[in-house]
DNA sequence: GCCTGTTTGTTTATTTTTGCAACTAACTTG
DNA sequence: CAAGTTAGTTGCAAAAATAAACAAACAGGC
């Protein structure tokens, strides 16, 4: 019976000039050697406790970066996704601010619209595709896109992120009622003075015990 | 560098007695040979297209069951798993009418209330609470449930099945206005006579586009 | 046969939520 | 210090969700 390839593959999403964007490595080895494709890797049982911890290792290893949040997307199999034979990746997908990539990467880490990736290896593009429609989709109903922020951020600098994903334009008023009943920020002393010629915003934080969790609502924040 | 034992698991789930329910089978080989334990077996490279199909094969086989409805769960993985060693899962659920059950059954196909299990081997219980949880939160913005479903049936039928998924009375003419929403019913001629002392309801079927295609609401089916 | 009970399905009214626009606040720049 | 710009709030109208009341359609008993 031939042996299952089992890998791992890292969609690292973050927010870059109006759009989300994707971080790809040339691969070292072949297949494909020197071509763009997502981080992965092989699992390592001796050393990863699980396909998680694989996906945080090679996270690490390729880009040097530790996201806070990490989640799984879905397992991408079969028999011709890998010139190799049949294979097995167990997909996370990661989001971060476009701060921390480029600062603590080592090697060449670099960003790559979600939709003009081509020319991927293996079913990289459907991959990707996969984690933009879920980043988007979990937009529309949970505070996800706080993690596209920074450690502080203004309001509106938030709803100017959910109006990228989610592609349409939001209330005001309604989209800080909505974040407001999140209940899972809270304001920083000092104002955002960057030298807008305007009256300056308030900061705002996660609260602590929110880093890592999510915060659904159940109506929607739709387009206003 | 071991190996890493690549499986399927089906969580079969299906509407019975008022609660979710789910179907176990006595394992036929070791570890935990007669023990309860979720339908589930190797992934065959050589036969098996991908890990869908290797779900659809393990499901069809152990079961005698093809379900109209079969969706990657998540992928359970790593050490402590399996007394065999590092091992990898790739869980699907699948939701059937639970007349198929017993009917297209070949061996001893039997069900247990997914509150009520226990002494699952691996990590079977945590597999079924994810799909237990995925099935409730997915049936608060879509027609998932219909899946709980017969061929046909009516509106209150349908409306008892989302109240016992979502815990929780739903207000009828919410409800109604939400299922037409979706627009994936069609009328049956002919009114339910069951044996009631009262008004027959309208019956309804899927409309045959939607069959495999679920439809979502943006707003979420709330409670009343 | 007709009254009663029961559930279906619709209509009407009330409350809640949402979206919009106008408004005030606070800053920079000339 | 006036003008311009964005932040944040308030009040109101439109829309939607909820609740309650109503009407329709059957079975069963008398």
């Amino acid at each position: 019976m031939p042996d299952i390839i089992s890998t791992v593959d890292v969609i690292l999403l973050t927010l870059k000039d109006g759009g989300l964007q994707v971080v790809l490595l040339e691969r070292e080895h072949e297949p494909y050697a020197g071509v763009l494709a997502l981080p992965g890797g092989y699992i390592h049982p001796g050393e990863d406790a699980d396909a998680e911890a694989a996906a945080e290792r090679v996270l690490r290893d390729k880009t040097g970066i530790v996201s806070p949040y990490l989640e799984q997307l879905a397992t991408f199999s079969g028999r011709g996704r890998d010139p190799r034979g049949w294979s097995l990746s167990v997909c996370y997908y990661a989001l971060v601010p476009h701060g921390v990539i480029g600062n603590a990467g080592r090697t060449q880490v670099s960003l790559y619209p979600v939709d003009a990736v081509r020319g991927l290896p293996f079913d990289h593009a459907r991959i990707i595709a996969a984690a933009v429609e879920r980043v988007k989709n979990k937009s529309s109903y949970s505070s996800l896109p706080v993690y596209l922020c920074g450690e502080t951020f203004t309001l509106p600098q938030l709803q100017a992120v959910y109006e990228t994903l989610l592609g349409e334009p939001i209330n005001k008023v309604s989209f800080r009622r909505k974040i407001e009943a999140f209940d899972i920020l809270e304001p920083v002393r000092g104002a955002l003075a960057t030298g807008g010629a305007h009256r300056p915003a308030q900061l705002y934080r996660l609260k602590p015990r929110y880093h890592k969790q999510l915060s659904l609502t159940d109506r929607g924040l739709n387009a206003g």
